[in-house]
DNA sequence: CGTTTTTTTGAGAGCCATCAAGCATTGTGG
DNA sequence: CCACAATGCTTGATGGCTCTCAAAAAAACG
């Protein structure tokens, strides 16, 4: 893992309580966890290790062998990425609370990717071995994280299709589609904004442009009247606009109440 | 899924016979379903509606509704594909045989992408709405189905890394290797080569680029000494190259022997 | 308030798309 | 077997999107 701030919270706030039980835990709303049961959730608390509280900026996973962990991201954002071999970062995913990152740790045995934290995070740290076993116990679980995968998987189907096709302008503006989209599943959605930790950078190494580019496209959608971004805040100025600029297809959601 | 050529193969090759019993099935020895043993395997026949041969070019699925199954590339290629808002095609990913596709179907209930075939291919038809009670009954089925999303997933990554920050003759590098590796695991690499049915407007569609600059850049890995294609054969002159070149990094298989 | 980091803006170069023409291959019908 | 059409591949020229380099402006930080 990374240097400094070790494991407990320093902020008393509700969402910040340390070893929060699964089954009591704010995010058993939504996501995957929302079709599982009592006895379920039981379990999966005893595959939680602990919580851990990292600050901003923190390496939370680096590539290499695994140590049999995986985690859900309690609270605050993250982002996958991987290193190209001229040195070039790409970032493959931004998580969100309620995420889970590692699953592969089961399967594959190594972290291919890293992980770095965009806020002060809160990670529940899982024991991957047991996963098996529970998954055989509880077969709600097991359909429940294919779900995930799949809904994964269409999401990367449309960031490859963007990344192939889409000009500088639509790229940023489908990467603020789908996290709107996503921040609005989570409740985090107020007055057409939200809080947005992305910089410049973020934006480059997840779309394919550079830093220059990528400062002239998010003017553009501003001169445009689709979006704007000011002092870690995101506005959508026109859904309806961004929506057909971006190309961005609405996911429908089969189990998921709207919001919080 | 399409008009023209109906269920039973023309050709008698060994491959092509109709309606093999998941029990026999010469897939049966690769990919995901390995691990199976014999009653897991004789329950997936339970699910199997039956074979399906296509010629070239047809469409096997095309974006809408779901009809309550998903599929196996029993022999030929294929690819998964999605058009953007500006009529513009994105290949999203070559499926070979042995190779699922469709799952989602039971959990999105569409499809969300066309699928159409490279070669004359024959599929196996699965109902999927009983998925979820074999998974319950069958739990190394479900985790074979995790681990082959997880790899998937790998892929993607991958794949996404390379639109994001690679020049044209890099994708197309890329593209080769990541085929070849799968061809390998597939045992249908032979004399480092192997018979390769894309044609320039195909990795076109799959890298991003313009089929003028799939030809250049194809001649620029051919005059380098990394590969060539001709007559619908791959050949990999300098395979050390080839994976140097493409900054491709190989998968490390945890539970699969080398090839048939 | 000075230092550092981030963002904006400008200029030139490069990769690649588009358009277009020539060439090779394939298939068809006479 | 050959003429012909159709398709796909190659190669050239031009233009546009985006990169790199660079510097100024703005914001964040201590």
């Amino acid at each position: 893992m990374d240097q400094s701030s070790d494991d407990a919270p320093r902020s008393s706030a509700p969402w910040c309580r340390p070893n929060v039980a699964c089954q009591e835990c704010s995010l058993r709303q939504v996501r995957l966890f929302q079709q599982l049961d009592d006895d379920a959730f039981r379990s999966v608390n005893a595959l939680r290790d602990r919580q851990l509280s990292r600050p901003v900026g923190a390496r939370l996973i680096q590539p290499g062998p695994a140590d049999g962990f995986f985690y859900t991201l309690f609270s605050g954002w993250a982002f996958r990425s991987i290193r190209l071999p001229d040195g070039a970062r790409q970032i493959l995913e931004f998580l969100l609370p309620g995420d889970v990152f590692g699953l592969q740790v089961a399967f594959l045995g190594d972290w291919d990717y890293a992980v770095t934290a965009l806020t002060p995070v809160v990670l529940c740290r899982l024991r991957a071995p047991s996963l098996g076993e529970l998954c055989t116990r509880f077969p709600a679980l097991t359909l429940a994280l294919i779900h995930t995968l799949i809904e994964d998987k269409r999401r990367a189907d449309g960031r490859l299709a963007v990344l192939g096709r889409a000009l500088g302008p639509q790229r940023i503006a489908f990467l603020l589609m789908e996290l709107t989209e996503r921040l609005e599943f989570a409740g985090e959605v107020r007055d057409n904004g939200c809080e947005f930790p992305l910089r410049r950078r973020h934006f480059a190494d997840a779309t394919g442009l550079s830093g220059t580019h990528v400062s002239r496209s998010l003017a553009e959608l501003r001169a445009k009247g689709i979006a704007h971004i000011a002092d870690g805040r995101l506005t959508i100025l026109d859904r309806t606009l961004l929506t057909r600029f971006s190309g961005y297809t609405p996911l429908a959601r089969s189990v998921e109440s709207p919001s919080l």
